[in-house]
DNA sequence: GCCGCTTTGTACGTTAGCGAGCAGACATCG
DNA sequence: CGATGTCTGCTCGCTAACGTACAAAGCGGC
């Protein structure tokens, strides 16, 4: 991918017709996404709705007591928004970025709107419902079985692929509250895979040195849900 | 609710303007799904839906190794089948019937061609696709941070929720796999709560003998999961 | 009434991850 | 240059759940 963003683009839009497709372009902003920001919380109205670019956003579940877990990653290949389409209008999760970058972003009742003139795009988003349940069923099994490494480089791969930079900026403790484990584990498991070659981290500069490793290490989840069937 | 199947209504059929429903009904057979069966396999077409009447089915995930998880449950809240819904025509997960009992069935091509004629149809089911996406979310945070014994005790009123019977065939085997442990956690849990007085079983026939102190002993996710948003 | 199968109880050592707390390393800013 | 705040490393004892294995208890069929 380019660092370029004028190159960057959604997979949702641009798998529209190309008319579709554009005029709903025209219809949205670009909007920066800087790191940690909330999209959305847990019962609020969702106000936008988002077609990210070339950041990378998550979706986490709150079990009362300061405790969340990642339940699904979003980016390119994703929208945020999603029960607008499906007949609710609050999210049920906290949305937060993860990686900076831009996105396309759009009124709620200018995407009604427009969601109900284009069957298309209505097409596109159940689909895209159904991948996202795809892979809120498999987080759920490994978040259950998988080991905190496994769970660790699955996480990071998962936003390798959909982020544009080599090196992103997640703290350890960050990754903790995403995999909803202590910072103490995910430091062991980075010094673990850090000796064996296959990441590098430096006061939240985590980079990935060897794909291939760090894609064994990870448990199958990660292939499994990266080739979910569209 | 009546042991008398006649009085069994699924909640989405019953939803639908009154046409529109008895067209649907007339179309579908009631099949009679024994404990156990299997109605879809990952990967596998979709060659029927299905509307739950009186029993209640359980979506669970694979991981490799014989391993397990209940992601899901479904009842006369609920349809299965959904991905042919939204675009899919394969299922993701297993689906298998935890307390047996009877449902509307209806062929594939005959219920999307009635999909496509029926806008209610279409919105009811766009609801409760983001209704089971908010119980696969709760789901995945729940099989992380919770114990086995609130985890249990939530299962088993998931199920009370759904079935009309007060008496549940379910083996602690059984109860294990779907909980993705091993049998000895489900046995220690359900001699504790036994002991408490809160359940009964003998033999693979469990009873609830105390509602409040079970969902007492429950999570929290237990209410969350039964009060989402329609 | 006995056999065999299913279901449940219990016991062993092992492990991943928990909570809490503290120390060192590094960066930034005045 | 030192001070402060952020990030990482490490320790302690502790618990839930693991895998395995074997014993008891109940039910149905012959």
């Amino acid at each position: 991918m380019s660092k370029n963003n004028r190159e960057a683009t959604n997979l949702l839009l641009a798998a529209l017709p190309r008319d579709e497709g554009e005029r709903l372009i025209a219809a949205m902003d670009v909007v920066t996404l800087p790191f940690g920001k909330v999209l959305y919380e847990p019962g609020q109205a969702l106000k936008h709705v988002y077609f990210p670019l070339d950041c990378v956003v998550s979706l986490l579940t709150l079990a009362g007591n300061h405790q969340a877990v990642e339940v699904a990653v979003a980016g390119c290949d994703s929208m945020l928004g999603l029960p607008l389409a499906l007949g609710s209008e609050v999210s049920n999760v906290r949305v937060m970025v993860k990686c900076g970058g831009t996105a396309m972003r759009l009124a709620s009742e200018r995407f009604l709107k427009e969601l109900g003139s284009s069957p298309a795009l209505q097409r596109l988003l159940q689909r895209y419902g159904n991948t996202l349940m795809t892979q809120l069923m498999h987080t759920a099994t490994c978040n259950r079985f998988h080991t905190l490494q496994q769970r660790f480089a699955r996480s990071l791969l998962m936003v390798r692929d959909r982020a544009p930079a080599v090196e992103f900026s997640l703290t350890q403790e960050f990754l903790a509250n995403m995999l909803g484990v202590r910072r103490v584990g995910v430091s062991a498991v980075a010094s673990a895979l850090q000796k064996r070659k296959l990441i590098s981290y430096s006061r939240g500069k985590i980079r990935i040195t060897s794909n291939r490793g760090l894609e064994a290490a990870a448990c199958a989840c990660y292939q499994t849900m990266r080739s979910v069937p569209a």
